[in-house]
DNA sequence: GTTTAAGAATGAACAGTGTTTAATTTGGTG
DNA sequence: CACCAAATTAAACACTGTTCATTCTTAAAC
């Protein structure tokens, strides 16, 4: 790191530090001159968290990313747990939601549910921040809207609708925060090697205290990819279906 | 703190220690001279979790209450996540399991939910640690055997006899770790405050962008105490019900 | 009863963390 | 150009988890 240096006060010094920084062509100058603003800073800290995870993303860390001082960033933030909910609600901000079509309103539903999933896990570990985010965030509160809206429209009352999109929420965060030690990313031999890690285990299992874990344990631990993930969510759907 | 001595060498020091002892009658004496054992560490733990949350709870503090060194507990216990494990695996351990009884099952499972509930509910912060524990302890895994045990009792297949215990984990885990903030103990005038806090919140949205959020708002936000928490579980045991 | 060996506890340090504050630099305006 | 207000810095503070050489305690062996 060249930029660890105190500042120049002689212009000898700043010469030193422009030479320095024929190195880091667009790092140094560029964002040296562009002003701190929270988007950005919420964008590098979001950087970090795709690369590196959730636990990697300090103030510190954040701030020499851009060049700056840990303590430049609380001018713009106030902490780092209001950090954490930007991060959270730019995240949400992502998803897109459907108009609502009651033809295929399990689909819809299934797909907003799966788009918050894989902001998740993209950035591993960042659902443990959406569990202690405020309650409930403006951009949060625009994906439960658009859940809300598919729910009424096929003639959910109101407060199953409710019931039932906190319940996917937190299934969702809750999900995405164990599932991100099962596989990193999308490695699929990893992933196989786990589940057999965990089969192995089931049968090591004395079988007086835990016969039905030992005598299913293939098919408990089966399911391949988010088979799981689909189940619940389809399952919370199913119970909610005024159809039935 | 009169336990912060060194080690009596002589007769005389010890003479000493046990006078300065008599204002402390069972904090230093006792404490000092019992072996700090990793039973004893998880216990000091999981009291100060239910005196300060989760986030309280230091290796430091945990350290000082016993009367010891931090140092000291890196001889009984690995990590701080294993000491984190440890906590969940004890509180896991108090659940009563029933025997399995078709004609009551979905309330003995509900009473099982329950259970885990206001253990998490009790020492808060702590369902925190429990997503972020090792996949299966074995204490946990004893619950789940006890669930599975009552859902493949009427009938339901296994795999999704798992995958429903799964699901009902990881929403009692996340329905704590959010339930935690609104109401920290059983005030049930500052849940009601918070409830109306919210309702404002929602009011005030533009009526624009969120039409049902705010028509609905009555309703999204009503529900009192763990009528949620009930409501989402029995909905997850309805959509296994092999009857239907 | 003394000595010795093993184990546990200590105290002090190290590398981090979030956060604050006085002093400095900076950029835009009169 | 001078000035002022806002942004940025450098340095500290109070923490965190964790390690390690040293000290102490205890219990067994001689």
């Amino acid at each position: 790191m060249t930029g660890k240096d105190a500042a120049p006060t002689t212009s000898r010094a700043r010469w030193v530090e422009q030479i320095a920084a024929l190195d880091a062509p667009a790092a140094a100058v560029r964002k040296r001159r562009e002003p701190l603003t929270v988007s950005r800073i919420v964008e590098a800290a979001l950087a970090i968290v795709e690369a590196e995870g959730f636990p990697g993303v300090t103030m510190r860390r954040v701030a020499s990313a851009l060049g700056a001082t840990p303590g430049a960033l609380y001018a713009h933030v106030r902490d780092k747990s209001e950090l954490d909910d930007l991060m959270v609600g730019r995240l949400c901000a992502r998803v897109e939601l459907p108009e609502p079509n009651a033809a295929m309103w399990q689909e819809q539903i299934l797909d907003v549910c799966r788009q918050l999933r894989d902001l998740y896990l993209q950035y591993p570990g960042i659902s443990q921040a959406a569990l202690q985010a405020a309650p409930r965030s403006l951009d949060t509160l625009r994906i439960n809207e658009g859940l809300l809206a598919i729910l009424i429209d096929i003639g959910v009352t109101p407060r199953t609708a409710g019931w039932a999109t906190d319940a996917l929420f937190l299934y969702i965060a809750a999900y995405s925060a164990v599932s991100l030690r099962r596989h990193s990313d999308g490695d699929e031999a990893a992933e196989a090697a786990d589940r057999e890690e965990v089969l192995e285990r089931f049968l090591m299992l004395p079988e007086s205290r835990f016969p039905n874990t030992v005598t299913h344990a293939a098919e408990l631990t089966a399911g391949e990819g988010h088979d799981r993930f689909d189940f619940t969510v389809t399952m919370i759907l199913g119970s909610v279906d005024p159809q039935h």
